[in-house]
DNA sequence: TCAATATATTCCATATAAAGCATATTTACG
DNA sequence: CGTAAATATGCTTTATATGGAATATATTGA
């Protein structure tokens, strides 16, 4: 149930889309929190450049939550995921 | 399967077990990143304060990813849902 | 308990996000 | 098409995050 957020930029739709589900105009949700719409605006557009704080507070507007999940499937660091091959057991979620 | 982050404050903790489940120190994982064992400590302490752009960062490099989802249970904001009378449909999400 | 390692904290300089305002651009609709 | 609402953007100022160094504090293990 929750929209995966691999890379910055794909927060934005995911916010507009939220907002606009609520029938909010970007003026009308930053009243709701004291910002201005100019604001709402720059934060759905580079969502990459706003403090954690600041997007939990627009995501508690529109009824949302954050989630840390495992990332999924294909991917993995290039310079060597090696997991800690000593420690502690295996899976690492 | 994810973890579900209401408040900025219960993402600290969540950075913490992740990095610790790699079997990664402050300072191995600052150094995957670039970025030194202050910085890290830091965003694990105050990750309310931290740029989405750099906790992302700090995820990727933890095999983890972010998701947005509907906020669980109980909380509705006092002032008023009222999702939009006219407009679309009902479910928000 | 002592030493080694990991983590937290303070201070300072610099980069950049936040806020406000004016205005441009786009979108929705008569 | 014309007009109004919604959204985006450039600019300036101010607040704050970022980064580095030094150092304090805590944690772990012998």
């Amino acid at each position: 149930m929750g929209t995966p957020i691999t890379t910055t930029g794909q927060l934005g739709p995911v916010l507009q889309r939220l907002r606009r589900n609520h029938g909010l105009s970007q003026a009308a949700l930053g009243q709701k929190l004291g910002l201005s719409q100019e604001r709402i605006s720059r934060i759905e557009r580079s969502p990459e450049k706003v403090t954690l704080d600041q997007l939990m507070t627009v995501l508690m507007a529109l009824n949302a939550e954050l989630q840390v999940a495992p990332r999924e499937a294909g991917s993995q660091s290039a310079t060597g995921p090696k997991a800690a091959p000593g420690k502690r057991s295996g899976e690492d979620w």
